[in-house]
DNA sequence: ATGCTTCCGTGACTTGGAGTCATCCATGAG
DNA sequence: CTCATGGATGACTCCAAGTCACGGAAGCAT
């Protein structure tokens, strides 16, 4: 195509000839750790591949002959970070029972308790989320949709083949809304950076949390939901509502 | 509260004590044109702050002189961008007469159009949105919710007073849904244009483009929207689905 | 006009962190 | 013990954000 191939092209170095090394792993798994700390602890911006060598004791350069630049690192970090997170489908086995509805309630109640024992993980979902660079984003968001850490495909399966979720609706669209909303959701619940609009008010008040959370499955499930009676959410306040709705429904025809 | 007032408090320096001369502002504003551009073009981190002032011909200093940093830069250029964006009700009055989710639909289908001719301050917003830092995420929300530049609050109000949105609901809660979802659903949209490897499937495939804003509205629909008879949109292939479920609803009872 | 003041623009300079590389060293194979 | 390989090192380069002392321009007063 272009120009003249005058020299023979040397064979491609620095490729993996054999397996690394074990030592050579377990220092990768460190690296990532502490790397996942300080991210979480700093932002991207303010952590400095420098502070996290020293905290480690070992030199700069290592952590760039293993990942190659800082956002290879954070990448890294990134995809330990999701990877770590339950899928929908780990909820027990009686709330899975309950059914679909029942397991998005169950997640969405322990995002708060998970958050405070566990924050470092969710700090750095976030932060690849929004706070890198679109670049990187672009590579997060093939890895989110080939690797589905959070098993929302089997998880709307899971739906369908209860009946629970509608199906008349291209399956894409259900697992992009429910990752939408879902993602959106627990971010406003989380952070007050994120979302002033729907939290602001109640730093201290659980029960109207729990309350908005009903209020968004309730919507969640108009939006996706099949109707019948089996999809009914078990929970009391909506399945009152859902029925308050269908005599609404049934007197306007 | 804190210390002792030991020195009379200088009185603090670096305040305009006067409106800045109307030449200040001009430069101001060619400045952020100017950014704006090298912004959309490169991306946040790659645009050089010393690029921009050669492109202007001015000194580097000059432009941290108005803005402090290229966080503030960007951040006027975010600003800016947002706000030439059409509100929800500037659509026509027609479309406005017809109903809520008629406006909806008007938008959507000229998102791909507005992004053919005006890309670069659609380009900004995503930066904005997904490519800088949580930090600067913080203040574009915080601003977003102060000024509510899409006029969202204002549009649901509408649909509300036109009966065709649920009155059960927070309004907050029904403004983030719309907030959430829209915004996705035209990335989603939009970056299958610019970015072929994430939607590659239906590139050139116009007409199932607008099958999916169908079934993106009704879902919206059915989540948010009232059940009256002037609540169903306008849209034939809608109104077919909704009057369906009717029917199913009422057969189930 | 002449001086005075305040603001604006300038570009050389400082700061500091990402990324590199020649060299060293630890380890395993023969 | 020697050699070969590849990980580890840290001083070094590069580069872009951000600073600042200065000079000049524009308003203001006399």
């Amino acid at each position: 195509m272009s120009g003249i191939a005058s020299n023979p092209v040397e064979p491609p170095r620095y490729i993996r000839h054999q397996a690394p090394r074990p030592r050579s792993e377990a220092k990768r798994s460190h690296i990532i750790d502490a790397a996942m700390r300080h991210f979480a602890e700093n932002g991207y911006h303010a952590a400095r591949v420098g502070d996290i060598a020293a905290t480690l004791g070992i030199a700069k350069g290592s952590i760039f002959q293993h990942f190659g630049s800082k956002d290879g690192l954070f990448f890294e970090v990134y995809k330990r970070a999701v990877r770590s997170f339950s899928k929908y489908l780990d909820a027990p086995a009686d709330v899975r029972a309950a059914g679909f509805f029942d397991v998005l309630y169950y997640w969405l109640v322990r995002t708060e308790h998970m958050l405070r024992e566990d924050w470092i993980p969710y700090r750095i979902s976030l932060l690849g989320n929004y706070g890198t660079d679109l670049v990187l984003k672009r590579e997060i968001n093939r890895f989110l949709t080939t690797e589905d850490p959070y098993g929302t495909g089997a998880f709307v399966r899971f739906g369908l083949e209860r009946g629970e979720l509608r199906k008349d609706m291209d399956i894409e669209m259900i697992v992009s809304i429910l990752d939408w909303t879902m993602e959106r959701f627990q971010d406003a619940l989380l952070t007050a950076e994120l979302d002033p609009g729907l939290f602001r008010r109640q730093g201290e008040m659980p029960e109207k949390k729990e309350a908005r959370i009903r209020q968004f499955l309730e919507v969640l499930q108009r939006a996706v939901g099949a109707v019948s009676a089996s999809s009914v959410h078990s929970n009391r306040q909506i399945r009152r509502i859902a029925a308050a709705d269908l005599v609404a429904r049934t007197k306007m025809s």
